[in-house]
DNA sequence: ACCGGGGTGTTACCTCGGGTAACATCGTCG
DNA sequence: CGACGATGTTACCCGAGGTAACACCCCGGT
């Protein structure tokens, strides 16, 4: 039997272990899914790493590839977000033992390096980087923009993503009304409440300004 | 010498090793430091993860009382919202090592729990909610719309500083100004680039299975 | 028929980090 | 003094990542 054949029915195996036992899953327990001993996984998947590398990458394929189609629908820029948005949370919505696979960083990498947004979610942030630079016009500041907002909006949809999924508060539907909403400045545009706990807060009527 | 004051002069060490190692550092690492064994710190803090989190207590203190202290700010919006883009990027520019301790999630929690953010930046995130609850006239949506909001915004953050501090490519009040400019909704207002031609850069075949 | 290579698999071991048990010491308070 | 509460130690356990050495099995080439 050739490598890939193998190697596939390992990623399944530890597919299936992770789906039951979550992200910390022991190589001896995927092994041991698997029908078999630590280092055939070993001489497949190099370490640990590999392991997970490989298997992300097969997921990583769906959500992108989705979430890269989302961001090129010819829609009105407002339903292309929230079509972007649902496309996400269905996908981790899914899978969420696997999606918890894919967001979360790799426990004890050595290198201090910065890794608030794991390899997966860098090419989800890379791809909206792109989308926005291609079709907003944000003038001189374009490319810093695109970039920092790439990140920030990956990281937003994944913070409210998993707090969302951890506890559904409401309906998918709702989650992408409440980010899109964000994201369109609502939180720029709604009113100030009356009786804040400011000390003394002298009564400057503050009404929305608009977008910058 | 009664508890206390020892437990400052291990919280110190343990500051230390961190600052220079980063938050990978073992335990042993960081008894040494502080010139004694390892059973002296399970006994001051019980395991791992309690080192850390007094660990993390310790500065929290510092950069969540900011954080409050600048949302409870008497400025116009758009400026307390700079105001705490700024607060918590200067928190994470002086002690970058330190910070990745508090902002990344414990490596590997059994418990399968949901953690994009961590405890500390938890906080963080109900400081918003509250703040936009209590500030913000949302109309009827207003809780869920807070503490959606809440995690988006400190997951945003969360990613965007990261990648900032990783790769500084602009000065803080650039970053602060980027930051602020996505949420008062310049994305919903820019205009469109004229020629959208999608430009459908694709990476590799990167064997899209699953449809999510 | 033989053999070698590339696949399959195994047992047994190493290292390292978190965590604990058992024991020894010092100072203070009754 | 004795007891208590802190200090500290050495030596160990366990589980997880990772490796070495060995064994089998099949298939194609000479």
């Amino acid at each position: 039997m050739s490598r890939e054949p193998r190697r596939e029915q390992l990623l399944n195996a530890a597919d299936r272990v992770i789906q039951r036992e979550g992200p910390a899953a022991s190589m001896n327990a995927i092994a041991a899914e698997a029908g078999i001993t630590k280092p055939i996984l070993y001489r497949h998947f190099g370490d640990r790493n590999g392991l997970i590398r490989a298997l992300t990458e097969r997921h990583t394929g769906g959500l992108l590839a989705a979430v890269r189609a989302a961001l090129a629908e010819p829609l009105e820029r407002r339903d292309r977000v929230e079509h972007v948005l649902d496309t996400y949370l269905a996908g981790i919505e899914a899978r969420p033992q696997v999606y918890r696979l894919l967001t979360h960083p790799e426990p004890g990498d050595p290198t201090g390096a910065g890794n608030a947004l794991a390899p997966a979610l860098r090419q989800i942030a890379e791809e909206i980087t792109r989308a926005v630079q291609s079709q907003v016009d944000l003038g001189a500041d374009r490319d810093l923009l695109a970039e920092a907002w790439g990140r920030g909006i990956t990281g937003m949809v994944l913070a409210a993503g998993d707090w969302w999924l951890e506890s559904k508060p409401c309906s998918r539907t709702r989650m992408v009304q409440a980010l899109a909403d964000l994201l369109w400045g609502r939180l720029a545009a709604a009113a100030d409440l009356p009786t804040a706990v400011l000390p003394a807060a002298p009564a400057e009527p503050t009404e929305a300004n608009g977008a910058v």
